[in-house]
DNA sequence: CCATACTGTAACAATTTAAATTACAGTACA
DNA sequence: TGTACTGTAATTTAAATTGTTACAGTATGG
C-alpha cells in the first residue's frame, strides 16, 4: 500500500466496474493522469491475477474479468504487494542476545499486522467501493 | 512501518527493557549495527513521546521512562509514523467522475486499514514482546 | 578546572527505491 | 496495408530514505 500501485490498480478497477466497458490504456491514463505505459504495467499485474481481461490490437483495451462483487480489496492488495513484508529490518549484531533474535520477532509482528490489515480490506468488495461514487 | 525507524525504535526499547540500565548510544548502536547518531535520532523521538529519558554528559545514555508493560507497540508505531498516511495517491483528472472522487475514498480506506493495524499492535506491550527473548 | 565521554542536532552526502519515460515488436481491425 | 492499440524491456529521472560528519553543549571525576 505504500507504493502508488495500489491506488492506481483500484482506480483502474473502479473505472472498469463503473463503465462496464472495454477501455484503452490512453483513456484510463487520462483519468488517472499518468502515462499509458504505467496503466499497461498495472493491467499486466491485474490480468495475471485474473481481475481483468485485455484485448490487443486496434480497438483493444481492458475490462473486468469477473463481477465487481466478487473482487475483494484484500485480493487486490495481495496481488500488488505479493510476498512483500510490511516493514523493514536492520542487520543487527548476532553476538548480542537481542540482536540475534529481534528480526525473527519483528517478522512475526509484521505478519500479524499485515493479517489484520488484509482482514479489514477483505470486508470491502470492489462493488462496495464503487457504490460510494455519486 | 515501511521505514526502518520502527525496527530501530523497537530494538532500542527492547534493549532498555531487558537490561533495565542506562545505555549509551555507542553501546546500543553496537547491538543494532548502525551509527550512534542514528540511535540518538531515534532516542530523540522516543524521548519526545515519553518512552525514554536520557542523560547528557559523561556516563550519560538512555533508559525507559515507564514500565515496559505500560508501553503498547501501537503507541510506538504512532510515535514514529506520526500523521503519515499508510498509502500513496495519484493526482487524478478532476474532470472525470472517478478521478474527482477517488482520493477521498482511498484516504478513507487507508484510514480504516491503518486503524485495523494499530488495533492489532495495541494488543502487545513492550513487556510481552520482550518475553519472547530467551 | 581540565580531560574525557557522552548527548543533541543540523547540515550534508550517499544510497536505495520508486516512478516515469521511451522505444519498439507484436496483434487486431477495417 | 495503415492505424490504433497491447506488452514489455531498457533506461532515465526523481524522490525518499538512510547514513555520515561535525561540532556545540553538558556532566563527571581526577
Amino acid at each position: 500500500m505504500n507504493n502508488i500501485e495500489f491506488a492506481t490498480a483500484i482506480h483502474i478497477l473502479t473505472l472498469l466496474a463503473i463503465t462496464g466497458e472495454y477501455l484503452s490504456s490512453p483513456y484510463i491514463a487520462g483519468s488517472i493522469n499518468i502515462n499509458p505505459a504505467m496503466v499497461r504495467k498495472s493491467l499486466s499485474v491485474l490480468r495475471t491475477h485474473g481481475f481483468v481481461e485485455t484485448r490487443e490490437g486496434k480497438g483493444g483495451g481492458a475490462a473486468l474479468a469477473k463481477p465487481a462483487d466478487r473482487i475483494l480489496l484484500s485480493d487486490v492488495y495481495r496481488a500488488i504487494n505479493d510476498a512483500a513484508l510490511l516493514g523493514k529490518l536492520n542487520k543487527p549484531n548476532p553476538d548480542c542476545k537481542v540482536g540475534r533474535q529481534i528480526n525473527n520477532h519483528l517478522i512475526e509482528l509484521y505478519k500479524q499486522a499485515d493479517h489484520a490489515l488484509v482482514n479489514k480490506l477483505s470486508m470491502t468488495t470492489l462493488a462496495d467501493f464503487c457504490k460510494e461514487f455519486k
